[in-house]
DNA sequence: TCTGGGGTCCTAGGACCC
DNA sequence: TCTGGGGTCCTAGGACCC
């Protein structure tokens, strides 16, 4: 088993353009510039923590020369795509995790492992910019931690492998408890407590403890790091939810203003849907005021409609999503917040139902010409009409083009 | 002034059934 | 006084991941 993860992804892919900004502190930022999504090293070493909020470290802009840039989810997709595609030229059996990660599976008995993982990092940043770190091992957990450390010391040139039980126990002994996947703050918390330091102190465990504090969760990263691969932790290509949400520059308060941005969403759920040939029945909205202003008056609260009949079609999804705000929307809130949840979702063939009563033939008709032309002229070519002028300009101070993904914006080369 | 977005699974408890 | 037993399904909440 093996982990390809790329470091730093999203502050990678800005550097990849901006190569003068190899050795400087950068940050990525999320939706609105709200909080800190990405960090350089150089960033990290001045502090900086994963979603910290912006304006706490603004000042370093001035100061310490701190290089900012809004998320720019188009360059990062097409970027991973690349990077996905170099792994799989190489080892084709992938199980892609995030967009900044896939697992690869490799047999036990191929020689020079560390060569090929290498080699691997060498030709993805060649052939894209992006530098990676590679792990090998025999479960996915111990993979991730094998990965840590080719990240960490330069001396593992991108790739640490961890194949026998002597480095196993050294690796063990050596990795913060804190930081083993599937642990996460909570765990980390109550095992620090009860004098677990490193993954070596959780392993000297019997199983039966670990049932009892941590349950079946704890189960599976014990054992993996004991070596023993989990089937537990396969994934599925296919989504079980899909969602849509964002937090609002300026808070809402008119129910009128909502209904186009939640049926933006509904809309965006079910292209998704489309895209991996499911259909949902449970369309759940939801809307929310501004938890960190505690002097306002809060509200929060969801709706969840059931149809019959699984459906992806936007039409269904957004008059589900629409009735559901209107069951929840109370008025004298400010809303800073908005999404809609598909789930339930089937997959393929979707069953009928006795007392249906649209034409799903003619319906599915309808619907396949309109992918065809959202595929052709973009996501926005066709709305339904409540969608409306709903695009709400998000603050977006820092973006960088979109170097790879319109023609418009392409890197412009100069030569002397 | 300014605090992201999108997922997964497990578990306990309630509803309901025979 | 004594208040079945066993099973399934669903849901909300809590943990984790990136």
């Amino acid at each position: 088993m093996g982990v390809v993860d790329c470091n730093n992804f999203y502050v990678s892919c800005e550097r990849v353009f901006r190569p003068d900004l190899r050795r400087e502190p950068v940050v990525v930022l999320s939706n609105n510039d709200g909080c800190i999504i990405a960090r350089s090293n150089e960033a990290k070493a001045m502090g900086i923590t994963m979603g910290q909020p912006f304006f706490q470290v603004r000042h370093l802009v001035d100061q310490h020369k701190l290089h900012v840039f809004s998320a720019n989810f188009a360059l990062y997709g097409d970027m991973s795509r690349r990077v996905m595609s170099v792994v799989r030229s190489e080892l084709p059996e992938m199980e892609i995790y995030s967009i900044d990660e896939t697992f690869v599976r490799v047999d036990d008995d191929v020689p020079r492992l560390q060569e090929v993982g290498i080699n691997l990092s060498k030709k993805v940043e060649r052939w894209t910019g992006i530098p990676v770190s590679i792990g090998f091992a025999p479960s996915k957990t111990l993979a991730k931690m094998a990965s840590k450390f080719a990240k960490k010391y330069v001396g593992y040139k991108g790739c640490c492998v961890i194949d026998n039980d002597e480095k196993r126990e050294k690796a063990l002994s050596l990795f913060p408890i804190q930081d083993v996947w599937g642990i996460g703050r909570r765990y980390g918390n109550r095992l620090a407590c009860r004098g677990v330091k490193t993954a070596a102190d959780f392993v000297r465990w019997d199983e039966k403890h670990v049932r009892s504090e941590f349950g079946l969760p704890g189960i599976v990263t014990w054992t993996e790091l004991k070596g023993i691969p989990c089937e537990y932790l396969e994934m599925d290509v296919n989504r079980k939810t899909i969602t849509n949400s964002r937090s609002f520059k300026n808070a809402i308060s008119d129910l009128e203003e909502l209904k186009p941005i939640v049926a933006d969403f509904a809309a965006l759920c079910a292209q998704q849907l489309r895209k991996q040939h499911g259909a949902a029945t449970d369309i759940c909205v939801f809307i929310r005021t501004n938890p960190h202003q505690e002097e306002q008056p809060q509200y929060t609260n969801s709706a969840n409609v059931r149809l019959d009949v699984p459906t992806s079609d936007l039409r269904e999804i957004i008059g589900a999503a629409l009735r559901g705000l209107e069951c929840i929307f109370r008025p004298n809130y400010a809303y800073k917040k908005a999404g809609v949840t598909v789930s339930n979702i089937v997959n393929g063939c979707v069953p009928g139902s006795l007392f249906d009563s649209i034409d799903r033939d003619k319906q599915e008709k309808l619907l396949k010409s309109l992918d065809s032309i959202h595929q052709k002229m973009g996501k926005d070519a066709v709305k339904v009409a409540i969608q409306g002028e709903s695009k709400r300009a998000a603050n977006r101070q820092y973006t960088s083009p979109a170097y790879t993904t319109n023609l418009n914006e392409i890197i412009e080369v100069k030569i002397l």
